[in-house]
DNA sequence: AATACAGTTTATAATGGTTCTAAACAACTG
DNA sequence: CAGTTGTTTAGAACCATTATAAACTGTATT
Protein backbone atom coordinates (compact mmCIF):
# COMPACT_ATOMS: atom_id res chain seq x y z
CA UNK A 1 0.00 0.00 0.00
CA UNK A 2 2.63 2.69 1.18
CA UNK A 3 4.32 1.75 -2.41
CA UNK A 4 2.11 1.23 -4.53
CA UNK A 5 0.88 4.45 -5.40
CA UNK A 6 4.48 5.77 -5.63
CA UNK A 7 5.62 3.83 -8.16
CA UNK A 8 2.16 4.01 -10.28
CA UNK A 9 2.41 7.39 -10.23
CA UNK A 10 5.79 7.17 -11.56
CA UNK A 11 4.65 4.82 -14.44
CA UNK A 12 6.25 2.06 -12.46
CA UNK A 13 4.18 -1.48 -12.22
CA UNK A 14 4.35 -2.26 -8.67
CA UNK A 15 5.56 -5.44 -8.60
CA UNK A 16 6.22 -7.83 -5.81
CA UNK A 17 10.39 -7.32 -6.64
CA UNK A 18 10.10 -3.57 -6.37
CA UNK A 19 7.81 -3.10 -3.65
CA UNK A 20 10.26 -5.30 -1.48
CA UNK A 21 13.06 -3.01 -2.95
CA UNK A 22 11.32 -0.28 -1.85
CA UNK A 23 10.97 -1.37 1.79
CA UNK A 24 14.84 -1.86 2.12
CA UNK A 25 15.93 1.36 0.53
CA UNK A 26 13.15 3.57 2.09
CA UNK A 27 11.41 2.09 4.97
CA UNK A 28 14.05 3.47 7.85
CA UNK A 29 14.05 6.70 9.54
CA UNK A 30 17.51 7.72 8.22
CA UNK A 31 18.93 8.03 4.52
CA UNK A 32 22.12 6.00 3.60
CA UNK A 33 24.64 5.16 0.96
CA UNK A 34 25.08 2.03 -0.79
CA UNK A 35 26.80 0.29 -3.99
CA UNK A 36 24.51 -2.14 -6.18
CA UNK A 37 27.02 -4.74 -3.85
CA UNK A 38 26.16 -4.06 -0.68
CA UNK A 39 22.00 -3.47 -1.54
CA UNK A 40 22.19 -6.89 -2.88
CA UNK A 41 23.37 -7.86 0.33
CA UNK A 42 21.07 -5.50 2.37
CA UNK A 43 18.24 -7.64 0.12
CA UNK A 44 19.26 -11.19 1.17
CA UNK A 45 19.01 -10.64 4.36
CA UNK A 46 15.69 -8.77 4.33
CA UNK A 47 13.53 -10.40 1.64
CA UNK A 48 13.14 -14.04 1.86
CA UNK A 49 12.73 -14.67 -1.89
CA UNK A 50 15.68 -14.12 -4.11
CA UNK A 51 15.45 -11.00 -5.92
CA UNK A 52 17.86 -11.45 -9.46
CA UNK A 53 20.77 -8.83 -9.54
CA UNK A 54 19.31 -8.27 -13.43
CA UNK A 55 16.13 -6.55 -11.47
CA UNK A 56 18.09 -4.86 -9.12
CA UNK A 57 20.53 -3.32 -10.94
CA UNK A 58 16.88 -2.70 -13.16
CA UNK A 59 14.86 -1.20 -10.34
CA UNK A 60 18.24 0.94 -9.02
CA UNK A 61 18.17 2.66 -12.70
CA UNK A 62 14.30 2.89 -12.64
CA UNK A 63 14.38 4.40 -9.13
CA UNK A 64 17.46 7.67 -9.89
CA UNK A 65 15.58 7.72 -13.34
CA UNK A 66 12.41 9.06 -11.38
CA UNK A 67 14.68 11.32 -8.89
CA UNK A 68 14.18 8.53 -5.93
CA UNK A 69 18.18 7.84 -5.80
CA UNK A 70 21.01 10.08 -6.87
CA UNK A 71 24.45 8.57 -8.29
CA UNK A 72 27.63 10.31 -6.21
CA UNK A 73 30.22 11.11 -8.15
CA UNK A 74 33.13 9.25 -6.47
CA UNK A 75 36.47 7.73 -7.79
CA UNK A 76 35.86 4.12 -7.20
CA UNK A 77 35.36 1.06 -9.06
CA UNK A 78 31.70 0.93 -8.37
CA UNK A 79 28.58 3.14 -8.52
CA UNK A 80 27.52 4.89 -5.44
CA UNK A 81 23.87 5.86 -4.50
CA UNK A 82 22.29 7.90 -2.43
CA UNK A 83 18.45 7.75 -1.01
CA UNK A 84 18.75 11.20 0.37
CA UNK A 85 17.86 13.05 -2.79
CA UNK A 86 17.95 16.46 -1.13
CA UNK A 87 21.16 18.92 -2.47
CA UNK A 88 23.71 18.00 -0.12
CA UNK A 89 27.63 17.45 0.02
CA UNK A 90 29.55 14.43 1.04
CA UNK A 91 32.57 13.38 2.75
CA UNK A 92 34.36 10.05 1.32
CA UNK A 93 36.82 8.16 3.89
CA UNK A 94 39.24 6.62 1.60
CA UNK A 95 40.55 4.38 4.00
CA UNK A 96 36.99 2.28 4.17
CA UNK A 97 35.16 3.69 0.87
CA UNK A 98 32.01 5.29 3.42
CA UNK A 99 30.53 8.43 2.71
CA UNK A 100 28.89 10.69 4.97
CA UNK A 101 25.91 13.58 4.58
CA UNK A 102 27.91 16.79 4.50
CA UNK A 103 24.79 19.35 5.72
CA UNK A 104 24.31 22.65 3.29
CA UNK A 105 25.02 24.74 6.67
CA UNK A 106 28.42 22.55 6.86
CA UNK A 107 29.44 23.62 3.61
CA UNK A 108 27.80 27.15 2.62
CA UNK A 109 25.94 27.62 -0.74
CA UNK A 110 28.48 27.27 -3.48
CA UNK A 111 27.93 30.28 -6.30
CA UNK A 112 28.97 29.28 -9.83
CA UNK A 113 30.09 32.36 -11.47
CA UNK A 114 30.80 31.49 -14.60
CA UNK A 115 28.43 30.54 -17.33
CA UNK A 116 28.45 28.34 -20.26
CA UNK A 117 26.36 29.57 -23.11
CA UNK A 118 23.49 27.08 -23.99
CA UNK A 119 24.06 24.63 -21.13
CA UNK A 120 22.46 25.08 -17.70
CA UNK A 121 23.42 23.72 -14.58
CA UNK A 122 21.91 20.31 -13.40
CA UNK A 123 23.56 19.63 -10.40
CA UNK A 124 26.20 21.12 -7.93
CA UNK A 125 28.25 18.39 -5.96
CA UNK A 126 31.37 18.97 -3.54
CA UNK A 127 33.12 16.08 -2.51
CA UNK A 128 35.75 16.24 0.31
CA UNK A 129 37.82 13.30 0.47
CA UNK A 130 39.16 12.05 3.97
CA UNK A 131 42.50 10.24 4.95
CA UNK A 132 44.01 9.73 8.26
CA UNK B 1 66.89 16.30 -20.81
CA UNK B 2 63.51 18.22 -20.00
CA UNK B 3 62.09 15.36 -17.85
CA UNK B 4 64.81 13.46 -17.21
CA UNK B 5 65.31 14.69 -14.07
CA UNK B 6 61.83 15.03 -12.80
CA UNK B 7 61.67 11.72 -13.41
CA UNK B 8 64.92 10.36 -11.52
CA UNK B 9 63.96 13.10 -9.12
CA UNK B 10 60.25 10.94 -8.25
CA UNK B 11 62.28 7.63 -7.99
CA UNK B 12 60.90 6.47 -11.17
CA UNK B 13 63.82 5.69 -14.05
CA UNK B 14 63.68 8.02 -17.59
CA UNK B 15 62.46 5.29 -20.28
CA UNK B 16 61.91 5.63 -23.33
CA UNK B 17 58.03 5.17 -22.73
CA UNK B 18 57.94 7.47 -19.76
CA UNK B 19 59.63 10.29 -21.67
CA UNK B 20 57.17 9.99 -24.49
CA UNK B 21 54.48 9.90 -22.36
CA UNK B 22 55.37 12.96 -20.81
CA UNK B 23 56.04 14.55 -24.01
CA UNK B 24 52.19 14.10 -24.84
CA UNK B 25 50.86 15.06 -21.12
CA UNK B 26 53.20 17.97 -20.30
CA UNK B 27 54.47 19.55 -23.28
CA UNK B 28 51.96 21.54 -23.89
CA UNK B 29 50.75 25.08 -23.00
CA UNK B 30 47.16 24.05 -21.84
CA UNK B 31 46.82 20.90 -19.56
CA UNK B 32 43.84 18.82 -20.26
CA UNK B 33 41.37 16.04 -19.54
CA UNK B 34 41.74 13.26 -20.63
CA UNK B 35 40.79 9.48 -20.21
CA UNK B 36 42.83 6.32 -20.62
CA UNK B 37 41.44 5.50 -24.04
CA UNK B 38 41.35 8.85 -25.37
CA UNK B 39 45.54 8.98 -23.88
CA UNK B 40 46.47 5.89 -26.22
CA UNK B 41 44.96 7.83 -29.03
CA UNK B 42 46.92 10.63 -28.46
CA UNK B 43 49.88 8.27 -28.10
CA UNK B 44 49.22 6.71 -31.22
CA UNK B 45 48.95 9.48 -33.01
CA UNK B 46 52.27 11.57 -31.43
CA UNK B 47 55.02 8.66 -31.19
CA UNK B 48 56.19 6.41 -33.48
CA UNK B 49 56.68 3.30 -31.72
CA UNK B 50 54.31 0.95 -30.26
CA UNK B 51 53.56 1.62 -26.45
CA UNK B 52 51.56 -1.05 -24.60
CA UNK B 53 48.28 -0.20 -23.12
CA UNK B 54 49.66 -1.72 -19.54
CA UNK B 55 52.66 0.90 -19.67
CA UNK B 56 50.00 3.52 -20.26
CA UNK B 57 48.43 2.49 -17.28
CA UNK B 58 51.27 1.62 -15.18
CA UNK B 59 52.97 5.27 -16.22
CA UNK B 60 49.44 7.08 -15.84
CA UNK B 61 49.17 5.45 -12.09
CA UNK B 62 52.98 5.85 -11.14
CA UNK B 63 52.92 9.86 -12.60
CA UNK B 64 49.19 10.19 -10.57
CA UNK B 65 51.00 8.75 -7.14
CA UNK B 66 53.85 10.84 -7.92
CA UNK B 67 51.70 13.56 -7.79
CA UNK B 68 51.30 14.70 -11.68
CA UNK B 69 48.33 13.87 -12.27
CA UNK B 70 45.12 13.98 -10.37
CA UNK B 71 42.00 11.83 -10.99
CA UNK B 72 38.74 13.61 -11.39
CA UNK B 73 35.89 11.86 -9.69
CA UNK B 74 32.92 12.10 -12.13
CA UNK B 75 30.50 9.29 -12.66
CA UNK B 76 31.38 7.70 -15.92
CA UNK B 77 32.42 4.40 -16.95
CA UNK B 78 35.88 5.66 -17.42
CA UNK B 79 38.43 7.52 -15.19
CA UNK B 80 39.13 11.23 -15.84
CA UNK B 81 43.18 12.27 -15.31
CA UNK B 82 43.92 15.78 -15.22
CA UNK B 83 47.02 17.38 -16.09
CA UNK B 84 45.86 20.42 -13.99
CA UNK B 85 47.20 19.24 -10.45
CA UNK B 86 46.36 22.98 -9.00
CA UNK B 87 43.38 22.93 -6.60
CA UNK B 88 40.60 23.75 -8.90
CA UNK B 89 37.14 22.55 -9.81
CA UNK B 90 34.84 21.45 -12.95
CA UNK B 91 32.07 21.57 -15.17
CA UNK B 92 30.94 18.17 -16.62
CA UNK B 93 29.18 18.22 -20.10
CA UNK B 94 27.11 15.52 -19.34
CA UNK B 95 26.29 15.35 -23.03
CA UNK B 96 29.68 14.85 -24.56
CA UNK B 97 31.00 13.59 -20.91
CA UNK B 98 33.69 17.00 -21.32
CA UNK B 99 35.40 18.43 -18.55
CA UNK B 100 36.10 21.81 -18.26
CA UNK B 101 38.41 23.60 -15.67
CA UNK B 102 36.53 26.00 -13.08
CA UNK B 103 39.17 29.00 -11.96
CA UNK B 104 38.90 29.25 -8.19
CA UNK B 105 37.75 32.68 -8.85
CA UNK B 106 34.54 31.71 -10.51
CA UNK B 107 33.07 29.39 -7.52
CA UNK B 108 35.04 30.97 -4.80
CA UNK B 109 36.85 29.33 -1.15
CA UNK B 110 34.67 26.62 0.27
CA UNK B 111 35.08 26.24 3.65
CA UNK B 112 34.05 23.08 5.33
CA UNK B 113 33.51 23.35 8.47
CA UNK B 114 32.10 20.17 10.00
CA UNK B 115 35.12 18.06 11.42
CA UNK B 116 35.68 14.33 11.26
CA UNK B 117 37.86 13.60 14.38
CA UNK B 118 41.40 11.50 13.17
CA UNK B 119 40.62 12.40 9.65
CA UNK B 120 42.12 15.06 7.53
CA UNK B 121 40.83 16.56 4.27
CA UNK B 122 42.71 15.73 1.25
CA UNK B 123 41.20 16.89 -1.24
CA UNK B 124 37.75 19.43 -1.91
CA UNK B 125 36.53 18.84 -4.99
CA UNK B 126 32.97 20.33 -6.75
CA UNK B 127 31.16 18.88 -10.06
CA UNK B 128 28.96 21.02 -11.34
CA UNK B 129 27.10 19.12 -14.20
CA UNK B 130 25.76 20.75 -17.42
CA UNK B 131 22.50 19.66 -19.53
CA UNK B 132 20.69 21.58 -22.53
C1' DA C 1 -13.00 -14.72 -15.18
C1' DA C 2 -10.75 -15.29 -19.48
C1' DT C 3 -7.91 -12.74 -22.96
C1' DA C 4 -4.56 -9.88 -24.74
C1' DC C 5 -0.83 -6.84 -24.39
C1' DA C 6 2.83 -4.34 -22.57
C1' DG C 7 5.91 -4.24 -18.92
C1' DT C 8 8.95 -6.95 -15.85
C1' DT C 9 11.91 -10.55 -14.13
C1' DT C 10 15.35 -13.84 -14.68
C1' DA C 11 19.44 -16.77 -15.78
C1' DT C 12 22.96 -16.29 -18.43
C1' DA C 13 26.09 -14.37 -21.77
C1' DA C 14 28.52 -10.50 -23.41
C1' DT C 15 30.98 -6.18 -22.79
C1' DG C 16 34.68 -3.38 -21.63
C1' DG C 17 37.65 -0.85 -18.53
C1' DT C 18 41.13 -2.12 -15.54
C1' DT C 19 44.48 -5.12 -13.25
C1' DC C 20 47.44 -9.19 -13.08
C1' DT C 21 51.08 -12.34 -14.74
C1' DA C 22 55.39 -13.74 -15.84
C1' DA C 23 58.80 -13.53 -19.26
C1' DA C 24 61.77 -10.41 -22.01
C1' DC C 25 64.09 -6.25 -21.71
C1' DA C 26 66.44 -1.89 -20.16
C1' DA C 27 68.41 1.31 -16.73
C1' DC C 28 71.51 1.71 -13.09
C1' DT C 29 75.50 0.49 -9.90
C1' DG C 30 79.95 -1.01 -8.89
C1' DC D 1 80.98 -5.60 -17.89
C1' DA D 2 78.10 -8.33 -14.71
C1' DG D 3 74.68 -8.23 -11.49
C1' DT D 4 70.59 -6.31 -9.86
C1' DT D 5 66.42 -4.13 -9.83
C1' DG D 6 62.92 -1.74 -12.20
C1' DT D 7 60.14 -1.61 -16.50
C1' DT D 8 57.70 -3.12 -20.55
C1' DT D 9 54.81 -6.21 -22.85
C1' DA D 10 51.18 -9.49 -24.73
C1' DG D 11 47.89 -11.73 -23.19
C1' DA D 12 44.91 -13.59 -19.59
C1' DA D 13 42.06 -12.65 -15.78
C1' DC D 14 38.92 -9.87 -13.24
C1' DC D 15 34.61 -7.94 -12.23
C1' DA D 16 31.09 -4.27 -12.36
C1' DT D 17 27.75 -3.44 -15.47
C1' DT D 18 24.75 -4.14 -19.51
C1' DA D 19 22.46 -6.93 -23.07
C1' DT D 20 19.62 -10.94 -24.42
C1' DA D 21 15.63 -13.35 -24.98
C1' DA D 22 12.46 -16.42 -22.89
C1' DA D 23 9.19 -16.95 -19.03
C1' DC D 24 6.23 -14.46 -16.20
C1' DT D 25 3.06 -10.75 -14.21
C1' DG D 26 0.20 -6.58 -13.91
C1' DT D 27 -3.49 -4.35 -16.05
C1' DA D 28 -7.06 -3.06 -19.11
C1' DT D 29 -10.72 -5.04 -21.92
C1' DT D 30 -14.18 -7.96 -22.95
MN1 LIG E 1 22.59 4.81 -14.00
MN1 LIG F 1 44.67 5.03 -9.86
ZN1 LIG G 1 24.35 11.60 0.85
ZN1 LIG H 1 40.77 20.29 -14.59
Amino acid sequence: MKYIDKLRNSGLRPTKQRLQICEVLFNTQKTFHFTINELEQKIKNKVENKISLATIYNTVHAFEKKGYLKQIPVNSNQTYFDTNITDHHHFYNLKDGKLIDLENSDVGPINIKRKIDGKKIKSIEVLVKLED
